[in-house]
DNA sequence: CCGGTGCGATACGCGACCGTTCCGAAAGGC
DNA sequence: GCCTTTCGGAACGGTCGCGTATCGCACCGG
């Protein structure tokens, strides 16, 4: 009755399944992935998925919800060094991580499943706000004008790096980031 | 021997199969598209469909092929107003075209197979280079600094709205375009 | 130490799609 | 008008994933 503690099999199971999950929805794309290929992947029975998950949107779900940002800006006084900094981890992550693997599974993902959906646009929400965050903190302490579209802002500032990302053969070079900082954010920045 | 006319069953085939196919990947994704399917919607027979296409991967990668861009810019002498039509279409494409619906369907794809990779960023760079050529038009008559990347300046101008039709539940409003523009564009503006 | 429980494995019937083959009908082209 | 080509439809054996059920084993927790 207590049962504050979970049972660490089942704390493993979800583990390596969630896990076996976004490699496999980076490998195949979410119309070709499995329950079975899944199980495979983890090394894990079919039933014990079935035990554990309804059935594959229920599983994409739940694996894509644990995808929470690490991105973080760097934690500095300076407002244009801050900023540079979170632009350049935006475009590091889109290069290498986990999560730049399953993007274009993901953005697939959530045309055809609502659960997913609702998922993919919450943690993009989340992430933008972070941004805005950022610009909104540089704009209190004066260096941006009082009336700028902080939201806008933001969109141009990330919108290239994912535009590289799905739209071209190469995620855009964290050494250009600071010619894009620098070519939107100079003529407002006092 | 003359063969400069193809057979008119063999070109409606084409078209109609095609056409289905372009809707089916709308509709299900890259990784769920099945060939019987399409044929299923096409109302063609399969063997049909094996009689001029290989498999799934050339299918798709044929059907991508016909997704040339209409996009273009207004006919004006006024630059600004040039580049400002042209990203109020490309927004207004995003939001409402088969091209639109099929996006994330086929950057899913290009992930997947590269005969469909090539095709995506092909048609991709010819968008992007139609962009530039618009800017450096601008640029050349002097309202643009004569040193300014306009390959960087398209992408910010190109990359909110498909971050917002990727990665929010809504696509760019046409109406903040002009906004858009005007942040990118009004601190170069000569 | 022992009852309870999650586990991997295996097998099931079912349906979907694969890629191929054959057919008679319909339409093209000379 | 006749020969040729393409067509849609149906059927083939084969593979794969579905979701469920049932094992015996191993580990957990009290």
């Amino acid at each position: 009755m207590t049962g504050s503690e979970v049972d660490p099999r089942i704390e493993r199971t979800r583990r390596v399944v969630l896990e076996a999950t976004l490699d496999e929805l980076a490998a195949v794309g979410y119309g070709a992935l499995t329950v079975e290929g899944v199980a495979r992947r983890a090394g894990v029975g079919k039933a014990t998925m079935y035990r554990h998950w309804a059935g594959k949107p229920e599983l994409v779900g739940d694996a894509i919800s644990t995808l929470k940002q690490q991105v973080t800006a760097p934690d500095t006084d300076d407002h244009r060094e801050r900023i540079t900094g979170l632009v350049r981890a935006i475009a590091e992550s889109l290069a290498t991580s986990r999560f730049a693997r399953c993007v274009p599974a993901i953005v697939d993902a959530s045309e055809r499943d609502d659960a997913v959906r609702r998922m993919h646009h919450a943690s993009s929400a989340e992430r933008r706000a972070y941004t805005e965050s950022v610009l909104d903190d540089a704009r209190r302490a004066g260096h941006l004008p009082a009336d700028i579209d902080t939201a806008l802002l933001s969109q141009l500032l990330v919108g290239p790096l994912f535009l590289r990302r799905l739209m071209t053969p190469e995620p855009f070079p964290v050494d250009e980031v600071d010619a894009l900082v620098a070519m939107v954010l100079d003529p407002y920045w006092q």
